[in-house]
DNA sequence: TCCTTCATGTAACCTGTTACATGATTCC
DNA sequence: GGAATCATGTAACAGGTTACATGAAGGA
């Protein structure tokens, strides 16, 4: 099995904040998992109803509006915790910036600079974003090792942008 | 149009690096962009048949065994450099470290910990294997900046997965 | 002759994206 | 009554993975 990425967090969120929703579940990402993981509501529906079929979730009585309250099993309980302990995570790179910054020497000096320059400003402004979030958690709280992670990587690319174009403005110059 | 990453990788090292057929854009692919941008033969030969439909490469005659050579053309040397200068990056985040990352409090500090040692000591392996790169590039040549950012960014997980390790083991004696 | 490397592809499958589609409930 | 929000889904498509499949050329 590949990609469990979906599955894991479904089941991460549904053990760390009790059972809910696919509706929840989707709110709960966009608040939470979101900056480490990314998953739409046509991504969540489906693959609820395929976690119930294999007994990793049940499904309580539908409340109203149709809506359908998940809880995780005993067997959905001990994948998860595989997962996490087991798990080697090395997945082939797929990073836009990254891919960007390879053939950034295509471009002309000034148009590089410029492009870094804006780059660095749209990491700040990410940056500033999980700042506020990291001060309203006071640090701690379910979310933080990620937290923590993605600060530092904004950061980090905030600081090579801003260098990288430093360094090609230098060299244009000199 | 979205997922344009996979071809601006191929006009890049077409560009950079001159003519070459998909057997060797694979090859190079490993060698030089892979820790930005990963992709197999298998989608780098029909991706290329598309480029060339499209008229954004051409294809030269067909050499020994087959082999066919692919040149950039105009129109896709143009649509290279409008997708560098132009497009704003802002892909949603799919991170399966960072994942991991946000579900860590579920395991016991203990698991938590030996786990994080693990990765610190993956991450150091693959920070050497980059700097090792560097030192044969001195810093300079085509893929540089990317290999910065790639340095970097190991380094920021070595750190941050040892930081936080030592964080759960005071936490967890303290 | 045999092995390796060069060289090209296809097919089935899984994951993720975008857009479409529907309807109940609550609040103003 | 109308708007916002709650709540569920499906379908078509794009991108990526794995495995299968074939064969020519070059070197030992």
């Amino acid at each position: 099995m590949r990609g469990m990425s979906l599955r894991m967090a479904l089941l991460g969120l549904l053990t760390a904040s009790g059972p809910a929703s696919g509706y929840d579940l989707t709110k709960r990402f966009e608040s939470s998992v979101n900056h480490a993981w990314h998953a739409g509501h046509s991504q969540i529906y489906p693959e609820l109803a395929k976690m119930a079929a294999e007994g990793l979730v049940t499904v309580g009585e539908e409340g109203p509006r149709g809506r359908k309250t998940y809880t995780v099993t005993e067997e959905g309980s001990r994948l998860l915790h595989d997962w996490l302990v087991t798990k080697e995570n090395f997945r082939p790179v797929r990073d836009e910036g990254a891919l960007r910054a390879f053939l950034l020497p295509l471009l002309e000096p000034e148009e590089s600079v410029a492009l870094l320059r804006r780059e660095a400003e749209a990491y700040a402004a990410r940056l500033a974003g999980l700042e506020a979030l990291w001060q309203v958690k006071q640090g701690s709280g379910f979310g933080t090792y990620a937290l923590d992670l993605g600060i530092r990587q904004l950061r980090m690319m905030r600081d090579w942008a801003g260098e990288t174009a430093d360094r090609i403005e230098h060299a244009a110059r000199g």
